[in-house]
DNA sequence: GATGAATGAGGGTTCATTCAT
DNA sequence: CATGAATGAACCCTCATTCAT
């Protein structure tokens, strides 16, 4: 006699699997995908070792997950973003601004997505290398249906590393000096669109 | 056993640590940090693991040696490339050019460089953040001392980011179908010239 | 929640609990005892980690079952055998060659017996010890009642032996080539009764 | 400059090597492969985790080695039991003899050889029919060269058969009341000459 | 100085078993 | 009674580092 699959335990099973990815995000972005070991993850989340290779296939599968998951806040961020305006350019000054703000208040996050994410193994490279052409195709995809750049392949790259570079570069000053995050973002947004030619006087 | 040292055993030595800095260089960059082992690199360097261990104090030891001279060799470069021009623009071209260059001739030391150098603890950090910190440095400087950037801090960044991206993305394509370098080198370039206002009449 | 013991329950708990002998003699079988996980018995019979524990104290108890009913329907496979014969030669001689059949038919069971029972701490040996010895002793039995050989307990050990690497030897042959079971079984007969000194011209 | 290998270095190597397989053989023999750590080999022969690994690649490449190992001597001790007669029945006898025993002089060999050998994946079972095989090859040339049984290679397996269980009958009787091992050894011979149509007047 | 055998902490992972639901 | 999530001890194995030769 089957008992009922009861909600509340699917429940609960979705929230641990939640615990353990945010602890594991945590983590990683603190002390990178090497050095953080399971038990590290595991003692974090108060949970045992059984329980976490329940949720995950593997080291690298929360890994994976972690990034995956963090691949669609980041675009959900920024779609949001380029909804509230109309112009193109606004769209993209927009878009850049919420990208690093978006780092500049994750630092766990930004620390995985810029760095730590490499030579380990094809399949999380993989994904990073996904989450960071998605923007630079949205970038490209934008600037060629306006003509704003010969080549808005490459444009594309730099364009996302300067963000990235922006931000890595913000996240290790001394909190006290830096400058503050929105004026920062402004910087590389003004940095990103006048690379691309965009016309100052529209904005 | 009285050991004399001769200027011959010091130039043997010298030899030796090259050759150990050299082979950590190429695994580094092939496999990365922490999937380096060091037998790996012994074993390539076709030495023992005491030699191994008499030239450097440990394993993060070699990583840091390798990225200084890293540093040391990109700055060379660098220089080399400012020195064949007398105007700024020019030469901030051929900085750009030159390093992108740099970076797709050297795959190993682009990734060390690039990728490969975080959660390895504060004192690793600390040189990549140097050596990014001096191109921005000069790329900064160059700016302020023509008025091209009202934040040449954040473009110094953006700047580096731009290339360093743009390096790795280019890179990770396949070989038979990406851009040839040179063209990706004066991609960037106009790419960041652009960003910070530089008036390309000039060029 | 008042439960009453109803004899449907009871027959669905007997049902329910020869599925998972059944499922554990076939995986026992096949992988081995180390090898073989209790997820694995519990996927293989539908049915969960709870239920398995309240069928069985533990993994090793599934496996005495097992070998228990192993030894109970072998020993009625040779009853059955030597019931169809009045001569104690054509008796023993049934009882061989059934004994071979029933190994070459049941490869599984086969595996567990000859092989897979032992390092498994003391209560297992005895388990599988009781089933050769049981077997050995209806030989020694006969033997000595008719004063076959003169030392009916070794003489019972060989034949036991020899039956069952005879089975092992031929279950691990090429499907394709092997002898017919039934020749097999016959050979083998023939090598335990000339062993015991039977007089051949009485078959 | 390369220091002179030692020879002492390499002779200490072996040693223990040698040591390592000792103990593995004992403790196998004792517990089982399965049941068998590699931590209980390693505190059983007083060296560490990582000197274990660096003789052997794995636990099952130990097993590998000791099983091999084992061959040889049961070889070499057949090989020097049918030296010391001319006749084929002598041989054969005291090849049976011999075989016997060496496993009753060597538990843990025994065990190791009779049983605990399944389940292994398949290079080691691989291993042991080859042990196993070689003996029987023995006994069903030299079997055929005197057209002395019609199906040589049946009979070759149950020979082994027969005395591989009374040998592992033997070792799990009381001590204190079995036959004396020279005297089982014999009545095995005995079984297993009849059992080929020996004519025992010859011997 | 050079060598490479030895060390052992610690990593990733599995699985027998329990117990709250 | 049934379920399956949770536990955690223990396994196999790697590798940075040391030190006797």
């Amino acid at each position: 006699m089957a008992y009922r699959r009861t909600p509340k335990m699917e429940q609960r099973r979705r929230d641990k699997r939640q615990l353990f990815l945010a602890t594991a995000v945590r983590l990683f972005g603190q002390h990178g995908y090497a050095t953080t070991t399971v038990p590290m993850v595991v003692a974090a989340a108060n949970a045992s070792t059984g329980s976490f290779y329940s949720y995950f296939k593997n080291k690298e599968d929360v890994f994976a997950a972690a990034l995956a998951d963090l691949g669609e806040r980041i675009a959900a961020e920024i779609n949001q973003a380029v909804a509230g305006h109309a112009a193109p350019l606004a769209q993209m000054r927009a878009a850049v601004e919420r990208l690093f703000l978006f780092l500049a208040e994750h630092p766990d996050e930004a620390r995985i997505l810029i760095v730590e994410t490499s030579g380990l193994g094809g399949r999380l490279e993989e994904i990073r290398r996904g989450i960071i052409e998605s923007h630079a195709r949205s970038v490209q995809e934008m600037m060629s249906r306006h003509a704003l750049s010969p080549q808005p392949e490459v444009a594309a790259q730099c364009w996302v590393g300067a963000v990235y570079q922006a931000a890595w570069w913000w996240l290790g000053g001394d909190p006290a000096r830096r400058l503050p995050a929105t004026e920062m973002a402004r910087a590389v947004a003004v940095y990103n669109l006048r690379a691309i030619g965009a016309d100052f006087s529209k904005l």
